[in-house]
Parts: C-alpha cells; sequence; structure tokens
DNA sequence: TCAAAGATGTGTCCGCCGTCACACATTGTT
DNA sequence: AACAATGTGTGACGGCGGACACATCTTTGA
C-alpha cells in the first residue's frame, strides 16, 4: 500500500514536489502489477485515482457499442491518465490496457486534489501535460485521416520512435507491439499491417530486432507517412 | 482595439472575472470579424491572442502533406481555441476556419498568462475546458474509428445537437455545416455524405430547415451511430 | 435581373482493403 | 517432447466507397 519516494521521484510530474509531500504522497499511493492483456482501467467509470505508468506499455482503446475497437494512445513510463477523472469527477473515455507486463503507480484523487491547489507549479505542470496530451490527439487523429495504411503505419511508426545517440538517420522502437495492437491504433486490419511490414522490410525501411523494431530511414519513412515517395 | 465589457462577460471562460480585470482585458482584446471560408488561424504559427469565438461557427482542420484535409472540431459560440500556444508556446496544430461569417474576440497571451497565477479559479477552469477539448477529441476519434459512412454522419449529427425544450424525441443543428465540410470532419468524401443524407431524409430521420437541420428521430440516430438499427 | 459561384443529387467504374481461410513460426507450459 | 496459445505470412474474393463526370437547384452579388 505504499510507494517508494523514489519511484515517485522518477515521474515528471510529481519531480519537484518538496520531500514532504512526497512522503504523504508515498503513503498514500499504491504500487499495481499488471499482466499482459490485463485490464488497467475500464472505459466509463470515474477514475479514483491518478494512474502513472511506471515500466511496461499501455495502449488506451475505445470499443463501440458494435464491438469495434479503435487505438487511442500508447503510454510510456512516465505518462499519466485518469486525470479526466481526477479534474472534473466525469468518467474515462477509453479503457486502458497493459500490453505488456506493466506496473503502475497510483495515487488517490483526494490527495492530488489538493496539492494542484496548495501548488500552482503543479497545476501548472498538470496544465502543460494536458495540453501535450492535446497535441497528441491532433497527431492521431490526423494519422486516422491519411489516405492509405502505408501512409499510417509509417505516420505511426514516426510517432513512437526514440532516437539513438549514436546514428543521425536510424531510430528504435522498444516494446514493438503487435501487428493487432498496430492495426487497432490506425483502423486497419491485421493483415493489412502484416503487408505494409513486409513491403517496409523488403525496401529495408524498418527491421525485426527481437522485441524492438529498428528504424534503418526515417528519412523515407517520413517522406512516405507525408504521401511524398509515391514510388513505393 | 477593444472589445466592450459586455461581450467579454457572456464567455465562459471570463464570466466569473472581477469588473476591473474585465475592464482591463476590455482594453487590450480586439474584435475580429471574418468572412466565410476566411482563414481566423493558421496551423504552425504559435498563436499571441487566446481566440473566443462570439458569433458564427468555425472549423479546425488539419491539412497533411499531400493536400488531403481532415477535419478536428466544429466551433461554436463560447469556445474558445489557441490555448495550447498561450500554455507553452508551441505551434498550433491545425488550421482554423470561418465557415459562416463569424466575430472572433481576441486576447493577447500577455494578458491572459498573468491572470492564470493570479486567479487560481480562472486556472481551474481552463484545465476543465481543457479536459473537456481532450474528452470532444476522444469523441471524434472514435467517429472516425466506425465502419461505414451512415454510422460516421449520424455519430457526427448526435454530436452537434441542441435540445429544443418543447419535443423529446427531436433536436437542431443550428446553422448546419455543408456535405462538404461534414465529409471533412468525418474522413469520407462529398458524394458519399449526399448518400446518407439522401437515405436519412427518405427514412424521415432528419429534415432540411433552411440554415438549421431538423432531427426527427433522435432514437433512430443512435441507434445507427452505434452500429444497432442494421435493417437501414 | 441575370450571370456566376456554390451546393447538392446521381450514375458508372475501378481499386483497395476487409474478411475468410489456412499454413507456418515462435513461445511458454505440463 | 507434445501441446496449446499466440503471433505472423499469404492467397482469393467481394463489396464499398472514392474519383470522375454531369445535371440540377440555390445563393450571391454586380
Amino acid at each position: 500500500m505504499t510507494v517508494s519516494v523514489d519511484i515517485l521521484q522518477q515521474l515528471p510530474l510529481l519531480k519537484g514536489l518538496p520531500k514532504l509531500t512526497l512522503d504523504e504522497l508515498s503513503r498514500q499511493g499504491d504500487l499495481r502489477a499488471f499482466n499482459k492483456r490485463e485490464v488497467v482501467f475500464n472505459k466509463g467509470s470515474v477514475p479514483t485515482h491518478l494512474m502513472f505508468l511506471y515500466d511496461g506499455r499501455l495502449q488506451g482503446i475505445d470499443f463501440t457499442v458494435d464491438g469495434k475497437e479503435v487505438g487511442c494512445f500508447f503510454a510510456e513510463p512516465g505518462d499519466f491518465f485518469g486525470e479526466l477523472g481526477v479534474m472534473d469527477g466525469q468518467s474515462h473515455p477509453e479503457t486502458v490496457i497493459a500490453l505488456v507486463k506493466s506496473t503502475v503507480v497510483a495515487i488517490p484523487r483526494a490527495s492530488i486534489r489538493p496539492l494542484l491547489t496548495a501548488m500552482p507549479a503543479m497545476a501548472e505542470s498538470l496544465t502543460l501535460k494536458l495540453a501535450d496530451k492535446l497535441r497528441q490527439a491532433s497527431t492521431q487523429r490526423r494519422i486516422l485521416g491519411l489516405a492509405n495504411p502505408l501512409q499510417k503505419v509509417c505516420a505511426q511508426l514516426w510517432t513512437m520512435q526514440v532516437h539513438i545517440p549514436t546514428r543521425a538517420d536510424s531510430a528504435i522502437i522498444p516494446m514493438m507491439p503487435t501487428h493487432q495492437e498496430l492495426a487497432i491504433m490506425i483502423n486497419a486490419s491485421r493483415e493489412t499491417v502484416t503487408r505494409v511490414f513486409q513491403l517496409l522490410q523488403s525496401k529495408a525501411v524498418v527491421q525485426r530486432d527481437g522485441n524492438d523494431l529498428l528504424l534503418l530511414n526515417l528519412q523515407m519513412l517520413k517522406e512516405i507517412s507525408e504521401g511524398t515517395k509515391e514510388g513505393l
């Protein structure tokens, strides 16, 4: 039922808080472990905690009534969610699922609220994060609007890249999601994603490396996602 | 170069501000008129003002590099935009266009920032609005993920309805956007939207009324958007 | 009042991608 | 080692919606 202060300090949103506050949060928060494919949070209910992903990878999914699922976001360590419920007490619009074994830090709404009024810096920080989430939503929407799956996949990969210091024109995507999970994000079928990957691999744009995906040619990846580079 | 205090008081975000502050904002803000199809704000640049729609209707559009446009939101009177730039000084992700003759209240970033720190209530209010925008983004994303255009159109209409006190099962959409504008929002072609409307009118689900659209059968509208009601 | 621009209606055609079906590869589990 | 469970690769087919091409109908503006 407690989280170590050490862990709390690794979360960007809480980083700047004074030691005393962190001690307090450390007692009120808890650490939760989720297995692959386990539901972290269910769409529709009101979050009682602000939740931070500490380790692993999560996916936000919006299920429609007729069973279809639309991907919303991938969460990386340090990202948080449940903030909508904490802010306005309304329900959370999407279900969150663990893509891999993940650990989540949960801090009760009641512990967060007072901080926001007492510490303007934290309120500001939260607002900045919300602005960032709005930008991400905007990006994701643009991807959904792209014409063909090839563009969609490339645009999605582009948003997930992690830079490698050593090489300028390549990057990596750690803990690469499965084709199915990617397909949900870009609103395409699993088979289509597979076919796109076959193409990208044959052109040496990407390359699998165990659980990671190597992006060998960022330049081309970008051009494809933008609709330039028509020659496949 | 000034806006009447009266107008400022009609904007939800500024409603609660003290008279003195409003007087100040009244002097620093300005009122801008836009004609149909005129660009209110260009994607990519950093907004210098927080902008409120006072009258008319705006559409946020995200242009992709290859010329395609994806709709992001419709703005109603009272809505604001440019908040991302005001918050974090980064560029705005979408272009905003006036769908009809519109008037916009623009208040310089420099006048807004101090208010946010000085008046916690306003900061809180802004954060709530951001949370609301995140919800809207989530809704829009779900619409884009729907299977067929019929569902998409119905879901989109559902989000735009304005309730009529007198009748329970009907509603209205004032200043109905054109088929083309709707098509951009749901990522479909203009012709497809036209065909869907023909169908909906023949089933007496909707009906044109000058610039407005009457939603005659909310129940069915909802069922169609959810994928139930398969019998067309 | 008349023309021009804009919005809507409708038919035809073609290509893309979703669906289904199944093979194969890679795990981890007893 | 045998097996399930899960992820990936690939062909065939059919339908839906985008593109194009016009025909109205409506609004706007000189």
